[in-house]
DNA sequence: AATGAATGAGTGTTCATTCAT
DNA sequence: TATGAATGAACACTCATTCAT
């Protein structure tokens, strides 16, 4: 959990025994996933911001396929956690409905996330592998909507707040909140929860 | 002026006087698009798709990302009198439904253009180029939605039916008919049109 | 010699029986071997310079190799009779330095003729073809200098200029205009002409 | 320790922990300008004539203008070295003249840096970071004339060299051994040092 | 356990040259 | 006579991966 053992010199060198390493690897990777795509992460690129070297990086993955796959599956599962995080303290339908609202218009913090989830999904269109994690991803995601309305509505309220997110992200100029949230309120229907 | 006079045999070699080449090509890279993805299209297996020499893709555009942009404006294009197609002999708000069905549900015949349209959103996350190609996209469906239903649900019409055909695409087994159309009956609204 | 025949409109198009367009291309070849140097001119640079399309370039000159000789060749002919130019008026020793110090010193307005003479030189290094030319032009540069000096004073001088002007072409700063003028008198010898 | 273990046979395959292959490589970049010149040397042209796969020349320069200027500036520290090794024992005003005529009338042995030389001085004249290697080049030079000369001396001489070298580069057959040394006299001045 | 050196395949792109028109 | 289209070779450079240390 400490850094003691390195001089705290220059930065890197002499680095003997670093377990944290390999999710510092993994988190590089997400960074560059989300800077420039899945298809052009190369090790280089992750290496230099892991600021580890470049053997560090393919001697801790055996393929650039794997780290992908485990920098996806850690994605993932942060998202799952904080996904699941937003709806612990849930309790009325005005709430519920504030929260998704958000979900889709959390500005540049929600970025990072959602540009991850659509590479991971076109990524995954292409690679079975992936494909076992966005499956995954959704059962979960269904599975803590459908607390808040039936198991349909869950599924057309995931696939509407997939769409949504995906427009807010190409847009030019933020959606007027008020729409965002009529077509929650709409596709939450009429009384459900 | 007429084409008898070539071999007609192995497929390449004096092809002299060949004006459909420009569009072959970008038909060819359409077909990589949605076989390898944006990110992997290379000039080499544009030109093997279409029959032809290196050569002569690089000739007839000045790059890579101009032949990319190209044929996502081509697609585009085909995509939106397409979509308009389907909605010309629209007339009850039941045939409306059963069309959009289709548009989600609509097996691998329509599977090449929803990975095309994904990955040219994700394409357009980076490059402002193809982002006004995106936003004429949108605009245009949205135009052609907004003829049977209000502005508002018109826009929201449109993003269920960006999720519902994303997790249509990564489904394993397909989502059942009736939950579709439940989706869409709900965006469409009470009474609507 | 007129250019009445063409339309006077959009400056290209339509150029039928344009005569003077081989020289034009020689021209722009010159142009460029001034910017961009021997080995990095190309067809189409040349026909971009000449605003020329790139076949009238290929058809007018049988191949790169002989382009770039006539253009040297066109350039060794102006290049001497501008030399002789210079010299026709000179009756007094002082005037002569004056001309020879001009020569060195002459600013911008004579560096493209430096850089090409030099381009040539180092091209005649391996191109038996270009060596002709240099021969000639040497052998052109002295005889007009012996008419001042003896021939052995000339070829002195003649290898100083030509040291000198590539020093002052490499220079940050220019050399004292005293200092040249004191190299060239003192080749001149004490009392020569 | 040793490199006895490897077959020393063919030339390359097995060439593990090769420490002067960087030298090597630059040697082998200087050869090629010699018989290619600057603007013809590519990545392949090096690597073969360092017999080391292409990979191996873009490892260890990170691209050819690097490569370039790298075996330029070894050239210019070991033709330095050697300018000033020739100056060593020169005492007599006598010694230095044949010194001096056998840098310009030096044979084929000294073809090989003459050219290099020219190579570098025409590169310079478009690459800034090579002119910093010529004026370093030309400075040292003129410090070790100026042992024997005066400053202005030097100068002179500096050029007058240029240019005798030069013109005996591109010399069908070698001018006399007289006139080189009767320019060389003369530029050395009356008495001088 | 960790890494710098090494390499061969593959990339986008440029280009001299050819040729049908 | 003149030129736009075409093509195959070559180029600089990037990279995943392997391996000796």
């Amino acid at each position: 959990m400490n850094e003691v053992d390195l001089p705290a010199g220059e930065g890197r060198r002499i680095r003997r025994h670093d377990p944290e390493r390999r999710t510092r690897i993994l988190d590089a990777a997400l960074d560059v996933l989300v800077t420039d795509g899945a298809a052009n992460m190369t090790h280089r690129k992750v290496a230099a911001r892991a600021d580890v070297p470049l053997g560090s990086v393919t001697y801790h993955f055996s393929s650039l396929a794997e780290l992908q796959t485990q920098a996806f599956a850690r994605y993932v599962e942060q998202r799952t956690a904080e996904f699941e995080g937003l709806f612990t303290e849930v309790e009325t339908r005005e709430h519920l409905v504030k929260v998704l609202v958000d979900l889709v218009q959390g500005g540049p913090s929600r970025r990072r996330s959602a540009v991850l989830g659509f590479e991971l999904h076109l990524a995954a269109l292409r690679d079975p592998a992936l494909r076992a994690l966005t499956q995954k991803w959704t059962r979960d995601s269904r599975a803590v909507l459908a607390r808040f309305a039936g198991p349909d509505t869950a599924g057309r309220l995931d696939a509407l707040l997939e769409g949504l997110i995906m427009h807010a992200l190409l847009a030019t100029e933020p959606e007027p909140r008020a729409a965002t949230r009529a077509a929650i309120v709409q596709a939450l229907g009429p009384i459900t929860g």
